[in-house]
DNA sequence: GTCTATACGAAGATAGAC
DNA sequence: GTCTATCTTCGTATAGAC
């Protein structure tokens, strides 16, 4: 578990980023969030901010893909269903209040900062595969899989940014549902979303 | 025109907001960028930074609405071609560095600044129920018009934040393909988009 | 690994002159 | 409407002790 202070400051941050995007997330606010002791911050993070919020990035992309791994649709309606199970969950739990962490990253970053932009890219494309990869294993054709991973991923990141907004998770419902059923059209089955965690 | 200082701000707001995020978006980052007086500033937007960002929503709102009323297309997938093409510049009108300046303040905006954020989904609001309309203006049924128009709009923002995060128009451009293909069947015609400005 | 203290800069905001 | 201070707050970052 490697050094819990830093793990704390990750997930702190992760929290707030998700809630009110880069800029507020300061080192103050998640020291204030988190309890987690100021005096270490530059032993733990030497790059300063860039570094945590770099660390954030990776932590919350490999979060994704461990929730994914927790269950094992067997549908590529199924495979949707889980993702956008996954996403409403983040709405849900927050008051619809949080979004998605590495698209705040995304969105705050300048043209400097380009290592940043990057990796929230790259985290992004590991998500796309991810899925991808799921639905091809349930049946979906390659070029099928290809598609409806990229348009679920880019259809959930705007989906979570529009209902944020609109503190409504009408749309966000709606959203979920067209891609579930263009999943389960033409991929494998016709079956409902088998995964809700 | 007004003032045209006033409106020199805004428009330089919603550049800096669609390329850097809101927190990025300082009031010395707009002066510097449009060589506005920095003396007028509390005059024009006696409400400080969170009046100026409002009103820059609210132009880059009224700014997409215009920019879909200078086409009239015919078809389904016309309608979503042209709404497709004009986020697709933004993209590379920018070298792929900016991306939607609403998503920005609905990112950026913390659970203060309620204003702000409700702001932001009523932009999105309007977005997606222009977009409804249009659709049913040239043939598609109510609910057909209300499900791709709100998809299209997620997908895009989604897009918009993906693409730029990985500085390529290529995932850009497959989600647009999707959506304009969603639209050329069971709505109207089949015809491609044929509105690209 | 953690603490305090502090330097430094940037940003929002206000006051008062022109 | 515009200018020039100026105030205050906050955030990053560093130094050096424990």
């Amino acid at each position: 578990m490697a050094s819990s202070t830093r793990q704390t400051m990750i997930t702190g941050a992760a929290a707030l980023l998700a809630r009110r995007g880069m800029s507020a997330t300061s080192f103050s606010e998640v020291l204030a969030a988190t309890g987690a002791p100021r005096g270490s911050l530059y032993h733990h993070f030497p790059g300063g901010k860039d570094e945590l919020m770099a660390e954030t990035t990776r932590y919350v992309g490999n979060r994704l893909l461990g929730a994914l791994d927790l269950a094992d649709p067997t549908t590529p309606a199924g495979v949707i269903g889980q993702f956008t199970a996954l996403w409403r969950s983040v709405l849900t739990g927050s008051e619809l209040e949080a979004g998605c962490a590495v698209a705040a990253v995304a969105v705050d970053a300048g043209p400097e900062q380009e290592q940043l932009v990057e990796l929230a890219g790259s985290v992004f494309a590991e998500w796309r595969d991810a899925l991808a990869r799921r639905l091809e294993r349930v049946g979906m054709s390659q070029e099928r899989s290809r598609d409806l991973a990229l348009l679920s991923l880019a259809a959930m990141e705007g989906a979570l940014v529009v209902c944020r907004a609109q503190r409504s998770i009408e749309d966000f419902d709606r959203v979920a549902a067209m891609l579930v059923s263009l999943g389960g059209s033409g991929g494998g089955g016709g079956a409902a979303a088998d995964a809700h965690g």
